[in-house]
DNA sequence: CCTACCGATCGGTAGG
DNA sequence: CCTACCGATCGGTAGG
């Protein structure tokens, strides 16, 4: 047994925050999860604070960088609406821990983190909006649609899938993005 | 200042766990609230464990309820989508505390309240689904519809409505409803 | 509903 | 990463 890392303590720390809720998860059971004691974490990190906002920038991060590579093709709106949804699905199957934490914590962070976040959050959601936008300049989408009230429609549809998706049942990966993208794109239409 | 109910109790309760979280949430915090002490909350109720689950239980209830009024019309599947997403969005608005303490402490509930709970949630959404499904039957909604997922889908967009709508903003109950179940609907088409 | 209190657990620290 | 510990707070109770 080798010493732990700080990201094997945010890692697990995303588990039990996932799980367990950020106010649900004492240092003892962290420790516990790790094999070591709860005081232990504090040669890790500064605080239980500090390894929530850890975790949720760590969930945030994934998802803009998800978004990034979506947006890096030229591809149609249409397709890229697809792709943005699975980019966030592959996101949210391949870091649930961090991203169900991102999803349900955020108002347990401190202020100034609350903040950041919630800007991460915006720049990510500014990369559905506008890509709808540029479906409804296009004619392909409606045009009294909303891409804001559409934004926040598709990524809530996302956003749930964590807590009844099993990847490991009747329907795989591509088959809940192609159907969660086929019940979006006719809402856009 | 007469003394308090059980009802001022539980309110109390659903108030805090809303916005704090079960676990967020001490005896101390909700007395300073009620302003009675934490300690004095025992004379009317067994224990935080037990406010929780009066809190879900009645989030729980409001939403059969709305349900149950909703389908006891003879409108069309179409009509009694859109009077079920209604009645959602105006349990999520008439009871917000209880509703979003049911949608997001549901997994802190000891188990077998939290059986309970999922009984009670499975016949809510078992009126969506059969209500689409009779849609499909009538030809109304495409053929290769799942109820299942469509249910899901909807009830997604419908609980993430607490996290961003504002009565008091740009958009009225009436005006969420109708966009809400033009997106939804047109997913069904 | 308050006074007075209980043992358990909390986040966190000093020192090694 | 552990030993040993701190003061604060936790859910809860006895008795009035």
């Amino acid at each position: 047994m080798t010493r732990l890392s700080r990201d094997d303590i945010v890692a697990g720390a995303g588990k039990r925050f996932a799980t367990h809720g950020y106010h649900g998860t004492s240092m003892r059971d962290l420790g516990d999860d790790l094999g070591i004691l709860g005081s232990s974490i504090y040669s890790h990190v500064g605080g239980k604070q500090e390894l929530l906002v850890a975790v949720v920038e760590r969930g945030a991060g994934f998802f803009v960088e998800a978004a990034r590579d979506a947006m890096a093709t030229d591809a149609s709106p249409e397709d890229m609406v697809h792709d943005l949804i699975a980019g966030h699905i592959g996101v949210l199957l391949d870091h649930r821990h961090e991203a169900r934490t991102y999803l349900t914590e955020v108002d347990f962070l401190d202020p100034v983190a609350q903040q950041r976040v919630n800007d991460i959050r915006d720049t990510y959601e500014e990369a559905f909006r506008s890509t709808i936008s540029a479906g409804v300049d296009a004619d392909v989408f409606r045009k009294d649609c909303d891409p804001r009230l559409a934004t926040i429609y598709i990524l809530s549809i996302l956003n749930a899938l964590d807590r009844w998706y099993d990847e490991a049942g009747r329907l795989d990966r591509e088959a809940i993005v192609n159907d969660i993208y086929r019940f979006a794109r006719a809402g856009l239409k």
